[in-house]
DNA sequence: GTTTGTATGAGTGGATACAAAAATCCAATG
DNA sequence: CATTGGATTTTTGTATCCACTCATACAAAC
């Protein structure tokens, strides 16, 4: 009946901890769609511990904004709206902006050549279905939003990524490989190299937002 | 033994929403310092509930970043370094930029109108203690950044605003009257009055970023 | 006198038990 | 046949209890 512990859920100190990796990983792949009903119940036989660890970690998901908690009628999973997807992105771009004009300091020779790397990694992985692109994409901007060396805002924008990977991937997959995607970051690199903080912050902004309309196009009728 | 219930209790719908209602408010005028071990029994008592409740109430108030809870060893008030108070500062300077930003279709004569009606008020509780000239200011920044039209952009300014909200009032108590502050927020208004959202964008940046050096300076003392 | 070991107690995390609220179902009524 | 009212079931929320962890204090050894 129990699942063997998928890998997230390895390093787990407390019950409760499990059972928020647990279905943080499985909201991110998707296992659970906008609107389902969380049973805390279910949840907690699913991975062997009682309601009560798994009523906590609805509590972290909801202040994700991965779920939606109201009292006495339960968890739903929460879905974006076309105009929220639009939202996030806003904010985004914002707070990614932000982080690129912090993290120019620490541009030079070795990290630019880092995020040449992790950027090739990502292009291959474009054979390897949505999950692996998803993923490496969402590496290369980690890559630069955590060399602005703010914790708060990088906690900030990794939350904003999970909100939105599920609606990344539905996008990949109708689209099956986004040419411009390429060209796009090989532009942001270019605006890194510059080293005018302003200009790749604004670069950044752009390429952000830009993507937004891309992914209400098809993320939209899915759902809402 | 208990306390009548505060203010800000009186419309929750379950005990956890009482608990965090009440240790929020209680954090918010500096009923509790950095630094401060919470002790989930004593709450409870207090409030006349349980443990369990409280626990529920602590964990939304550390994803707020209000206290830091540490495994097995417990809840405690979560104090700003002096970066991390530049840092909330950088977060806010561009969200409430953006906010601002998306704001500038709905300003007209009776918002700005609203608008010097509000910073008057501010202007006139300053002489009741920082309390209420800092209820007053948050209320002049939460029009603006209400009127973007963005619930999440502005549930996440708020809790930038929550968790700063003690460090200003520290600042205010040192200096009595910041004299500079009216001229500041007229020249905030004056900006909306232009027209032009990327100057009212950046004049709000400006604004937010002068404020934490003068914050850094009283608040840094006071603890770490 | 400093360090290491151990006992004790306070505090935390989790499971179970219990209470309250919603949802569901079914029958009675218009 | 739709609607409403109430009883039953399901689910959520809270309280209590137990096991375990960590911190503190004291004691023994070096």
């Amino acid at each position: 009946m129990a699942l063997s512990p998928s890998p997230a859920d390895l390093k787990a100190s407390t019950a409760e901890e499990e059972a928020y990796l647990h279905l943080q990983s499985a909201l991110r792949c998707g296992r659970y769609k906008p609107g389902d009903r969380l049973i805390p119940e279910e949840i907690a036989n699913e991975i062997g511990m009682s309601r009560m660890p798994v009523r906590e970690a609805f509590r972290r998901l909801a202040s994700d904004g991965l779920v939606t908690l109201r009292p006495n009628r339960g968890c739903v999973v929460a879905g974006l709206t076309a105009d929220e997807i639009c939202e996030t992105f806003e904010i985004r771009s914002v707070l990614e902006g932000l982080a690129v004009r912090l993290a120019m300091p620490q541009m030079n020779a070795d990290t630019l050549e880092e995020l040449e790397l992790l950027l090739d990694r990502m292009e291959r992985s474009g054979q390897s279905g949505s999950n692996e692109w998803v993923s490496r994409h969402q590496e290369f901007h980690a890559y630069i939003y955590g060399l602005s060396g703010r914790p708060k805002l990088i906690r900030q924008i990794s939350a904003l990524h999970l909100v939105i990977e599920p609606y990344m991937r539905i996008w990949f997959d109708f689209v099956t490989k986004p040419l411009s995607a390429r060209q796009e970051h090989e532009n942001l690199i270019e605006a890194l190299k510059s080293g005018d903080a302003a200009h790749a912050e604004a670069v950044m902004r752009e390429h952000i937002l830009g993507t937004a309309p891309l992914l209400i196009e098809y993320a939209s009728p899915a759902r809402r």
